[in-house]
DNA sequence: AGCACGCCGACT
DNA sequence: GTCGGCGTGCTC
């Protein structure tokens, strides 16, 4: 339907000239550059039996005839005049990279994300698989044409005879070494052969050998609780129903979601189906992954830190069928399992599973898409559902199943806010208010450990002249510049620029700078100063950078010989250590009072996943929460681990704007070097859009053009633009009916984000 | 994205 | 009269 010409031609064939059409075959290709497509081209007859949905072919394109890589899409039969088509050149893969229901799924996302196809095949199929990585070209030989005829051989010298012999033996081809070895022979008479005929030689793609991983003995699964049991009951009947459903399983921290998963996981592989389980990339821990395999031997774990030759291989695997549980980051969405019984999504509420670049899809839509696509139920699973997910299980679209107690009955830890307001007042200075204090030296006595959270990296968010006041702010950014204290640098958190900490003002030359905002670097020193003789560790992303280093500090917390953690998120969620006794929140406030209208949402999630850190153990666990707004409605319904109430009051608040999940948001922003020229681009795209709506008759709010909060990045002005309808089809048929009019300047650039999960 | 065509201004 | 600016449009 997108490309016109030849079939606008086809269709309006003057009878007269019928004759000279015939019958061809045609490929539909797309690009993931301009011109993204789809463009026809012919299958000539050499090529009829490779060219198929899936695979990837080269094909000229323009006058020039530069040769392009596309990806094929469709082939279907076309009367057409014999040269109104150029002709697909070569095919790279023998086989699909995608089955059809996955092309579907790409094509459903091309439309809904607004993202060229090209772009979506891109970003689902792994580059080491694109690139072959880990494969190498070589010579295969094969039997040529004279080689049926036993008379002609029989002619050959004895070395040649025996070289034949040995090739017609082999079922497939062989290398020229393992022929070499065969017949016992140098490379001489094989040349021979290949030149007179003998013998066949085609290039070919070997993968190389790898190792793969002994299956281990499977753990047995453990005992169910009532309500474990009925919420595995749930995905069970739906899993025998045959049909789509999703189940949302809100279950509090430590209530046992995944054993609810692995024996749902196991049902589907008894019945020789397969499973995806999707985790937020924080916690693809070495615990989650031993915790899989131990239960299932043969478990397929993809991670970011994967090279792109054991990416390759992994999915090579996956896609033979040798994997009944795959498990991964928001990509491992796209795996190609061809027996598709079941998916799963941990932590389903996690903005990781939400991509930040084109095409900016979220992997919990994707998935529930490719679960009707394959008709399988989709369960997920969060102590802090998306308020997306719980409005739908509310109204009945999501089937809902509770854990609302932890597992052996353990009670929820007890969660005390602190006033830092009062608090404060006190002359003690540090990040660690007396009571915290006080019951960090408890826990310690008492043998216990203690995880600090601290959403901020960093020494000092702030680096202030005392004197004129001035703040060292980011040039590309005009953000302030957080400063390290390793190295000493003052580093932007938005993009990679960083400087030497300067000794004294830049503007004024006092001599001498303040610090100010308190970050993970400046804690740990707090920390290690207040209790000495205690081994404490930090992580955050700069401590966590080496590979391996996760790793080290959870075993040797896990182990004892940590007390205490301190860190920033990524020690907020998934992680079971049962002598974690108390848990301090250094301020909840960090994220609720960004100007989004997901903060209190965020501040309420990550409260309540890090306060499910603790009691996991025998001994009950404390959480003490300090904090300047002990009565927002977030941080009070976290201390009370009351997530129904704080969604249903949430809920509300985002009604009276219009907020998701009620209707649907689109973003547009737009960027550009010169302040002026952007804001004049961002004012003519929404004219535009305005434009398009009227005469459209689309009911949809414009918002904008303004400044988002981040007005700079990256050396870019910035302006954005919200559109909020009630129903996603025409705000999709409005962003999609606007953008051939939206010709951006030279240097501007604009992207569409359906869906945002910010607005900053 | 690249590469053509095309329609106006400054040159041998 | 020609060379060349980059606006507009197309690529099966």
């Amino acid at each position: 339907m997108n490309s016109q010409q030849p079939e606008l031609f086809a269709t309006n064939i003057p009878p007269w000239e019928l004759d000279a059409l015939s019958e061809c075959r045609a490929a539909k290709i797309v690009f993931a550059e301009a011109p993204y497509g789809p463009l026809d081209y012919r299958v000539p007859d050499e090529l009829l039996e490779e060219v198929r949905p899936g695979v990837r072919v080269k094909v000229p394109l323009g006058r020039g005839n530069r040769v392009m890589l596309g990806y094929c899409i469709a082939v279907s039969m076309v009367k057409q005049a014999p040269d109104a088509l150029k002709s697909v050149l070569e095919v790279l893969d023998v086989e699909p990279l995608c089955t059809p229901r996955l092309l579907e799924l790409f094509q459903w996302m091309s439309r809904y994300y607004i993202a060229p196809l090209g772009q979506v095949f891109e970003a689902a199929i792994p580059a080491g698989v694109r690139a072959a990585a880990g494969s190498r070209q070589r010579v295969m030989l094969y039997p040529g044409e004279l080689a049926a005829d036993p008379q002609r051989i029989a002619q050959l010298s004895d070395k040649q005879q025996a070289v034949m012999g040995q090739l017609i033996l082999t079922a497939g081809g062989v290398t020229i070494d393992q022929l070499q070895k065969l017949a016992n022979c140098s490379t001489g008479p094989i040349n021979a052969l290949r030149e007179s005929g003998f013998i066949d030689a085609r290039q070919e793609r070997i993968l190389n050998e790898f190792t793969t991983t002994p299956d281990l003995p499977p753990a047995p699964p453990l005992a169910l609780s009532a309500d474990q049991r009925q919420a595995l009951n749930h995905v069970l009947e739906a899993l025998d129903s045959a049909k789509q459903q999703t189940i949302l399983l809100h279950g509090v921290t430590g209530s046992g979601k995944t054993e609810v998963y692995m024996q749902a996981i196991h049902e589907v592989i008894s019945y020789g189906r397969q499973a995806i389980v999707l985790v937020p990339e924080i916690s693809l821990t070495p615990q989650t992954r031993q915790r899989f395999l131990a239960r299932f031997g043969n478990v397929t774990v993809l991670h970011s830190h994967m090279s792109p030759v054991e990416r390759h291989h992994q999915w090579r695997k996956i896609s033979a069928g040798a994997s009944p549980v795959v498990i991964g980051p928001r990509s491992a969405i796209f795996a190609p399992l061809p027996r598709l019984g079941l998916i799963v999504l941990d932590e389903e509420h996690e903005s990781s599973f939400k991509q930040d670049t084109q095409p900016r899809y979220h992997a919990r839509d994707v998935a529930l898409h490719r679960s009707f696509l394959e008709q399988i139920p989709l369960v997920l699973g969060s102590a802090t559902p998306s308020l997306e997910s719980w409005k739908r299980a509310k109204e009945g679209s999501y089937r809902l199943a509770s854990l609302p107690r932890r597992v052996h009955n353990r009670p929820l830890p007890q969660v005390t806010t602190i006033d830092l307001r009062t608090e404060k007042q006190e002359p003690n200075r540090g990040a660690i208010t007396r009571p915290l204090n006080q019951a960090i030296q408890e826990t310690l006595r008492d043998d216990g450990q203690v995880i600090l959270l601290l959403n901020r990296r960093g020494f000092a968010t702030n680096i202030q002249c005392p004197q004129c006041g001035h703040v060292v702010t980011c040039p590309d950014c005009d953000l302030p510049l957080t400063h390290h204290r390793d190295g000493s640098k003052a580093c932007c958190h938005y993009c990679d620029f960083q400087i030497p900490t300067p000794p004294g003002c830049p503007k004024c030359n006092f001599q001498g700078v303040r610090f100010t905002g308190l970050g993970t670097q400046r804690l740990e020193i707090e920390v290690a100063q207040r209790y000495p003789g205690t081994r404490i560790a930090r992580m955050d992303s700069d401590t966590m950078r080496k590979p391996g280093s996760h790793e080290r500090t959870l075993t040797d917390f896990r182990d004892g010989k940590i007390r205490i953690l301190l860190g920033t998120q990524m020690i907020a969620k998934g992680l079971d250590f049962p002598n974690v006794l108390l848990v301090g929140v250094i301020n909840a406030d960090t994220a609720l009072h960004f100007p989004d209208f997901r903060a209190s949402e965020k501040t309420f999630q990550i409260v309540t996943q890090v306060a499910g850190r603790t009691g996991r153990g025998e001994k009950a666990g404390h959480v003490l929460v300090q904090t300047y707004s002990p009565d927002h409605p977030a941080i009070v319904a976290a201390a009370k681990h009351d997530f129904i109430s704080f969604a249903n009051t949430e809920l509300q608040q985002r009604a009276q704007f219009g907020y998701p999940p009620h209707g649907h948001l689109a973003r547009v922003i737009m960027r550009g070097p010169d302040l002026t020229e952007t804001e004049g681009f961002a004012e003519s795209v929404v004219r535009k859009l305005t434009a398009t709506r009227e005469l459209q008759g689309i009911d949809c709010r414009i918002l904008g053009p303004a400044p988002p909060p981040l007005s700079r990045l990256r050396g870019n002005y910035r302006f954005h633009a919200l559109l909020q309808t009630t129903e996603a089809e025409p705000l999709n048929r409005l962003l999609v009916k606007t953008i051939p009019d939206i010709k951006p300047p030279k240097d501007i650039q604009y992207v569409i984000d359906i869906d945002p999960l910010d607005t900053l």
